[in-house]
DNA sequence: CGTCGTTGTATCGGCATAGATACAACGGCG
DNA sequence: CGCCGTTGTATCTATGCCGATACAACGACG
């Protein structure tokens, strides 16, 4: 799709590798590249040479891979062309995780995100509510156990804590300051009104910047999200909804987000 | 936390681990840890001490890290203790931004998906239509250029491609299915009707599982994936809302989420 | 039965990374 | 001035991973 506009400066987090990991044993672009060579070639001997690797380095690894997660490569040595191989419906799967959390990585790197620091006042189950500079927002924390390899408490929050709390851009709807939505209505529950400062354009899809909190009543040109009183959230909206919500510069907005797609991070204080 | 309630069969993508690239050099877990110690410690020595690690590699990978990613610790020789080591502001905002990558990622681990499968009937920029079981939904793709290692078009969609779209259970958001929205008044497309078919109660959190297309008519206690005629959609949803709502098993529901917040992986046929 | 190209298996060498060790340079402090 | 513990720097060694090579086992096919 090339860069008709440029990725952003503050597009995000910056680029990432990221690998499945089970059993201790990791699945990478490379492993990936070797099960798609093999579903391409019919065997391993023909992989490792479209790959430019060594045919017995293959093997083993795909051996190692297969210990860790099951058959992925039906092998047959001998018979129709000296043998072949096959990738099993298990290995296609695995391949499409991995592809799916490749994506994710991918989204989480284009996507702008809004990084608030704020303090845990309540922690409840897998919520926590986090007093920012725009007021109590509420989100996860705690992915799931320690996926992390240094065993430290580090993904739990407790009360009192300095968190991060991130919302990214895909996930902030954008509605009608004046539209008093029953909020009875909806499972989205963080809510903030605020007022459009800026609106990057893209192909589709743009990035709209909404000034909350004290900025908000202000014209609020402002968008520097460290400014004293001023925090800008970021939304991903396709044209087609701006077109239909006349949304323009300028405008008051009312923007929300669920609890279950804002994740809090320990800060590094 | 702990684990009360088991981290859910079909949770999700399983675990992964990611890293912060730039430059060619990755950034990861070990050196967020070797980061973290020297904040702690207040020398590199005493990080690698502390780590088992040796000295001279500490020292020498910090340097590979700022020559990609910039000035990371300030280091000092001679002086009060001999000297010591700070971590430069520099390199507290590139531990956040680790920090935040790893919730991100596990946060797909933890969350469950849906994923469909279905045809790209139509590709306008960022934004991709595809023909699905349930209907048409768009979606993103493409995440933001090639982020893989191998220079393959993975990643971008054409039309008739097939494709699986990938739907975070935290982007979906749960309304009354007779509450007649204004479709004017929100930026969230992708809308379904479905009824009720499980909740998977959590601490504060539970997965609801809503049954679209053709069994959503039905009973619906259906909610096996690959159903020849049933799919269902995960929504992760604040206990509270699910009071608010009075949301149960067999109640007619409207989802909806943003194309945003849906992403498309092609899928390896 | 021999051919063929593949899957298995073992071994060797190269290369990159990390640990181990040693030593110089630095600069407050007693 | 000498002590001290740190930052810099260099060198040697161990380890692990990968490529390269070689050879046995296999089974359909001509």
């Amino acid at each position: 799709m090339g860069e008709p506009t440029e990725p952003d400066p503050d597009a995000a987090a910056g680029r990432g590798s990221a690998a499945l990991i089970e059993d201790g044993v990791e699945f990478d672009g490379r492993d990936a590249a070797l099960l798609r060579a093999v579903d391409a070639a019919g065997s391993v001997a023909g992989a490792a040479a479209d790959l430019g690797r060594s045919r017995a380095r293959a093997l083993s690894r795909i051996e190692d891979l297969e210990e860790a997660y099951g058959t992925l490569v039906e092998r047959r040595r001998g018979g129709e062309g000296g043998g072949g191989s096959r990738l099993a419906p298990s290995g296609r799967a695995l391949l499409d995780r991995y592809d799916r959390l490749q994506a994710v990585l991918a989204a989480t790197a284009a996507v702008p995100e809004t990084v608030l620091d704020g303090t845990v006042t309540a922690v409840d189950g897998e919520l926590a509510v986090v007093d920012t500079a725009v007021g109590e927002l509420s989100g996860l924390h705690g992915g799931g156990g320690e996926a992390d390899d240094s065993g430290d408490d580090r993904g739990t929050v407790a009360v009192g804590d300095a968190v991060q709390v991130r919302i990214g851009a895909d996930a902030v709807t954008v509605n009608d300051a004046d539209d008093a939505v029953d909020p009875d209505a909806t499972s989205a529950r963080n809510r903030l009104p605020g007022r459009i400062s800026r609106i990057d354009p893209g192909e589709t899809v743009s990035t709209v910047r909404i000034a909350v909190g004290a900025a908000a009543g202000s014209g609020g040109a402002d968008d520097a999200e460290g400014g004293s009183d001023g925090v800008a959230v970021a939304a991903l909206i396709t044209a087609e909804s701006i077109d239909r919500l006349g949304l323009a510069p300028g405008d008051p907005v009312s923007i929300r987000w669920k609890a279950t797609a804002t994740r809090l991070v320990a800060h590094a204080e």
